[in-house]
DNA sequence: GTTGTAGATGCGATCATTCGCATCTGAAGC
DNA sequence: GCTTCAGATGCGAATGATCGCATCTACAAC
């Protein structure tokens, strides 16, 4: 377990060039974490490169089967906690886009969100801009402040409408 | 089995001045379900009639153990199953209102959305209005029918922006 | 470098929800 | 009424997600 998590560290800590998203590396990564007052386990910094080499719409069991690979005695529920740490971060979002699971995301790209067709299951990227209208209602009529980072709106898309 | 689902029916087909909304009784419920191709089974009309005596933003557990005490043969699939069904066929909705579980409603009442504080839990009413934006949008732009019936919008309240 | 400790992890139990399958039944047709 | 069978139910097992608790560790303070 030490053993791991030495291991761990260096390799998490050295720079490498598979790490995209805005230029950063691992060492940046954790500093990010530290700088919002959270800790930089090797757990946590899995999760997150993850993110990196992997594509979007992650559910919880797809991170932990990459992770677990090179890193098997990281335990199913820290992927679980460390997902809900960074949703509630702000760092990911957590969305249901059907089929039962739920599905995480990196918030570092423009955010976006989906219109989700039930009939076909595609899924069709929907820009935030039509959020707004949403957001300042709640804020001017509520002073609510609404937090949509990665929403998804179920219905039928124009092929499945024509169906019946 | 027989004998509680014949006596079910009995007491579900009696007229009841308990069941409000729309002045509806049991009878209409089961033709209600039957003139859309639905079975007007006993506990399917037990699920309504749950909806109709108790509240708002009931759980599933909530609803099973309301039929239960009554009907104790009445399985709990069949109650997820029923909600299910239900949910599709836009008689219910189905909403996270935060918390892990998740929470039915009828939906013959106006249509209406939730902000949720996820600081303080608070849970405000919003029109829907605010969300034609939404759907326009998404019918001009991808000829996609949005299907938004009661939806939950996570952020935080007045009170609490002024926490920190 | 050592120490102290709040917070994170591993592990197993538990909860919420879904599924497979054998059996049963609502309701349509006669 | 009786028959028929697609579809609904009960039951138990499986899956997705959360929780309690003992142990461990990141990192701040010295
Ligand atoms: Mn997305
Ligand atoms: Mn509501
Ligand atoms: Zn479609
Ligand atoms: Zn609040």
């Amino acid at each position: 377990m030490r053993g791991f998590l030495r291991s761990k560290v260096r390799v998490l800590t050295a720079s490498s060039p598979t790490i995209s998203p805005p230029d950063q590396h691992y060492d940046d990564l954790a500093n990010r974490l530290r700088s919002i007052g959270q800790r930089a386990t090797p757990q946590r910094l899995l999760v997150l490169a993850a993110f990196q080499d992997a594509g979007e719409h992650l559910t919880a069991d797809e991170i932990y089967a990459r992770i677990s690979e090179r890193s098997p005695t990281v335990n199913r529920s820290t992927v679980y906690r460390t997902l809900e740490t960074f949703r509630d971060l702000g760092v990911i979002a957590e969305t249901d886009l059907g089929g039962g699971v739920r599905r995480y995301q990196l918030l570092d790209h423009e955010r976006h969100h989906h219109l989700v067709c039930h009939d076909c299951g595609d899924i069709i990227d929907l820009d935030d801009d039509v959020l707004e209208p949403i957001r300042r209602a709640a804020a001017e009529r509520y002073g609510f402040s609404a937090e949509i980072d990665h929403l998804a709106i179920f219905g039928r898309c124009q092929f499945c409408r024509g169906d019946e």
